[in-house]
DNA sequence: CTTGTCATGTAATAGGTTACATGATTCC
DNA sequence: GGAATCATGTAACCTATTACATGACAAG
């Protein structure tokens, strides 16, 4: 259940409505668990049925906006969560299956175009955590929550340049072997 | 439909039963497109009701044991597949949930028990791949399959490497803050 | 008064996990 | 004959995606 734990963690940050959660997603915590409106409307209740957040409909904003908030029952689930211990999610790569596939299958299956779109995606995304980087942590003193949200920023900054790598040594290897 | 083209791809490698194919997935592909035997089952189904495999009863085996092989449409759809290119999946990662939750509720929330428990198991992954790598891609020359195998099998012993990196990393950052 | 955006959802489907069921064969 | 293991599945459930629905308000 790491999307109710995330959304508590976002809520914690700052109170806010479900599609405020929802976009906000889309550019922090959403890189490492990503979750779209309707999954987060659907949590969201689930979340107030359990009693750790109420909502609290918003006056003069327009539609029928709901406020999300934190309860102390909320906040002490988070706690007993993040002391928690977890298998890791496995992964699941189909880049590395068709690289299997190429493998089996014989000189210029095509495994080559895959590469190079992933190259470029992951250069993207690079370059995205890399403006973050600078925008939020770069030449200060960073508190103790920035630190920690630093570190989880630099964990996705390794993970896409080794992905990089990877598509390079690839393409590099195909080009090699099959040209 | 990933899972179908990691079948089509292992029983090109080697014709075999249902439970051949969840064993050797625990041990090869499974690593980056893992599957429990009872999903494998269900998907060989449907590639034999596709027409893209055949399974014949093994005679003399013990059970009804059922040999499956890739017939020619199936090779051609997995040479359709291979050249195709696909949005990565994306990263779900509890931990690093937990580490903005960390970030959020204040010192010693307990984070450090899920970073312990991840560097021990990706410890153990990453010697898992080594061993591997000395028993199957060791001083000697390789085939072309070979070199392609060697690089998804790099491409996991970087990623374990990194996440070790990562989890010591925070290991000390949160015993410096919060000690 | 229509188009766009805000805001919240429903329904159908897909993909996968967990727990359990069943029968055959081998080993002792 | 009993236990272990081989081999194939079923059923219930969970999580998430995709496509679509609905209503309110705001801007032109």
């Amino acid at each position: 259940m790491s999307l109710a734990h995330a959304l508590l963690t976002s809520l914690l940050e700052k109170p806010c409505s479900g599609l405020d959660l929802a976009r906000r997603f889309q550019r922090s915590i959403g890189f490492f668990w990503p979750a779209s409106h309707q999954l987060i409307y659907k949590e969201l209740g689930k979340l107030e049925s359990l009693g750790w957040v109420v909502s609290v409909a918003e006056e003069g904003a327009r539609g029928r906006k709901r406020v999300y908030q934190v309860l102390p029952t909320g906040r002490t689930e988070l706690l007993r969560w993040v002391a928690d211990t977890e298998e890791p999610t496995p992964l699941r790569d189909a880049l590395m299956v068709r690289l299997r596939a190429e493998a089996v299958l014989g000189a210029n299956s095509g495994a080559v175009n895959d590469l190079n779109y992933r190259l470029a995606t992951h250069k993207q995304k690079l370059a995205l955590y890399q403006e973050i980087e600078q925008r939020d942590f770069a030449g200060r003193e960073l508190s103790r929550a920035e630190q920690l949200q630093y570190l989880v920023l630099q964990s996705g900054l390794v993970a896409e340049a080794s992905q990089i790598e990877l598509c390079e040594k690839g393409l590099a290897l195909l080009n090699k072997l099959d040209s």
